[in-house]
DNA sequence: TGTTGACTTAAAGTGCACTTGAAGTTATAT
DNA sequence: ATATAACTTCAAGTGCACTTTAAGTCAACA
């Protein structure tokens, strides 16, 4: 007993403490991600823990998680400890994908910096008058 | 004179060189990012020069830059120097955009990482029997 | 000479992740 | 008491970046 004062969130609320909308809050659990609880008149409520939830969620999505892959993890984690190696697999996947993601971004990011750096020694006139962009990059060792 | 044996590319040849598919080079073609050169046939050719553009075009895509953005991009190019420093301010504020993306996006990694060892460690025994996720990520000093 | 494969256009279709709309119920504030 | 704001369901719509289809033309090879 006395499990008293828990905090519970209307949808509109707990939209607003994980940083989404309450249509995409009930978009997500038609897609198995999230199960609020309940008010006798039907209306959902969540609590603390599901906050918890949900950012972790999110921050699992933002690291290129699918909806449907997220379901999966979530089908996984209620079918208890057994599926951890399934779990852990896929987790291993998604992180091996992001590495391989995040390494062509940094090369994205290296040419993006060359650009503005060359508009802006074109701008201040320091490049040669005609030099274009590929022989600028030639000039610190680029490629592509 | 002379400026004889310049390479082309049939569209399937463009493509594979490029790393896209000849619809997507229809399709880009038709958004306004490139202009191939045609034969008297009507079938498009592309130069060597053509590659480089399109790798380009695919570097700054992959910062995050959309397809109307690039376009965006593009005119101003063809309208000449005096546009360099509006092309400027787009590139600085994609590397702005980027950035912000870049910093959210390892912290979701860090998530992704403390879930796999906390994952193997329950595997291998090596974590307290019950312990949950948020109070293994308390003992690293990580929040959320 | 024929047939296979690559090309052409324009339009329609796909997949993902939401977002919006319609029609109705309930809770809160004046 | 009544207005308005927040909730409910279910279905349809949106935006992006392609992808596929249909119907036809053209080039290269056996």
């Amino acid at each position: 007993m006395a499990t008293a004062t828990e905090k519970i969130y209307s949808i509109g609320d707990f939209a607003k403490a994980v940083g989404l909308t309450a249509p995409t809050l009930r978009y997500y659990e038609n897609e198995g991600l999230i199960e609020p609880h309940r008010h006798a008149n039907g209306r959902r409520y969540y609590e603390e823990s599901d906050v918890n939830w949900v950012k972790f969620l999110l921050h699992l999505k933002g690291t290129g998680m699918s909806i449907s892959e997220l379901k999966q993890y979530v089908v996984w984690r209620a079918e208890g400890d057994a599926t951890i190696p399934q779990r852990l697999e896929l987790l291993k996947q998604v992180k091996a994908d992001f590495l391989v993601q995040f390494n062509e971004v940094q090369h994205h990011l290296q040419i993006l910096n060359d650009k503005i750096n060359w508009y802006e020694e074109k701008e201040t006139g320091i490049t040669t008058d005609n030099e274009n962009f590929a022989s600028y990059l030639q000039r610190f060792g680029h490629h592509e």
